[in-house]
DNA sequence: GGTGCGATGTATCGCCGCGATACATCGCAA
DNA sequence: TTGCGATGTATCGCGGCGATACATCGCACC
């Protein structure tokens, strides 16, 4: 989740923790937060499987005596080859995992580092994902909905417009998606135009 | 959170497990899972302090062998007088903790036992919250529309609109809530007329 | 009349992410 | 010159999630 996140983001360029934290808020601002207290966690573990390295930043320690001085300089983090590769599979991955609440937006957000047949599936699994939840939301509204006090009934209903729109969203998307001429790409890594 | 969702629904009948997640699923279905994993460990908890009890449900453990046969009957889940104690503490708080993605919803599904003055400071200190976001999302989406791929920039503006609709929305429950006449009530536990 | 499946029911495990917090430096304005 | 807000790295505890295990019940189908 948060891997696949810094692998894209780091795809572009080499960054470091803090930055890294920004773009994700102004990328998946809305949908997900990603404190520090996951991504340092994160970051760690995707180091220790070779997916990234670091590199001493600006104010870099100078050889000698680091800990002396107690100086931290940014740490600068740069996906590796095994990292790239690591990503491209994360992207090739059409799964379940990739239309869940919580992922979605993240796949979504690299989506012009993802193939077109990849594409409109996740957004298919996206919309059936959400569909089925809408059936439930209707016949669950329409079995209690003399029962309900005020606001349950308005939260409901809520919930329902909202799904409802999403649904509509993802059919605009994938017929656009479809309307593009899917010229199966060169089989790697495709770019946006 | 769950805590609260459980002690709201606990306050209306006693209920055993599956029957608290159904309803869960039934109420908050569009914003929030709740799965066993966190519902038993929270009854668990919420039991070791004292606001709940467990009462043998359908097929009682006959006195004597239930260790042996391996039966296990439903455990019904009842509401102590100092749960229904914390649940009114729960309902009046109006901090930032009722206004959060995450917290919001539950707040709002027990509004039929929230007094009036604490439903509008929460519908306010959400849309406050929402409005903060709204801008966050303005701006860095004006700073940086030309540099965005097709697809970030499609997720930023679907995520704009949905902040913008909740705000609508929300904008409309105050309204309503402000036009209701606010007699203040018998100051504990209001209903719905 | 058996068998097999889907709903009901209780429970745990490991992992992930969140919010709070700590601490340090930098740039700049009052 | 001090003091504050942005930049920057890092940890901790805890709450929730999805997967999984296991048992019983009711009922449809053969």
């Amino acid at each position: 989740m948060l891997e696949l996140a810094v692998l894209g983001l780091l795809s572009d360029a080499p960054l470091h923790g803090y930055e890294l934290r920004q773009r994700l808020k102004a990328t998946l601002g809305a949908f997900r937060a990603f404190s520090y207290g996951s991504l340092y966690p994160t970051l760690r573990r995707m180091r220790a499987n070779g997916w990234i390295v670091e590199q001493a930043g600006d104010f870099a320690v100078v050889a000698g005596a680091p800990a002396l001085t107690g100086k931290r300089g940014k740490v600068v983090y740069q996906l590796t080859a095994e990292g790239k590769e690591h990503l491209a599979d994360l992207l090739t991955e059409a799964g379940p995992t990739a239309w869940e609440d919580d992922t979605f937006g993240v796949h979504f957000a690299f989506f012009a580092k993802t193939s077109p047949e990849v594409r409109v599936r996740i957004l298919e699994g996206r919309r059936s994902r959400l569909e089925e939840r809408r059936e439930l939301s209707k016949t669950s509204l329409s079995r209690t909905r003399s029962r309900l006090d005020r606001y349950t009934l308005q939260l409901q209903e809520h919930g329902l417009e909202s799904v409802e729109r999403e649904v509509r969203w993802l059919n605009e998307l994938i017929e656009t998606e479809r309307a593009r001429p899917t010229v199966t790409p060169p089989s790697t890594t495709p770019q946006t135009p």
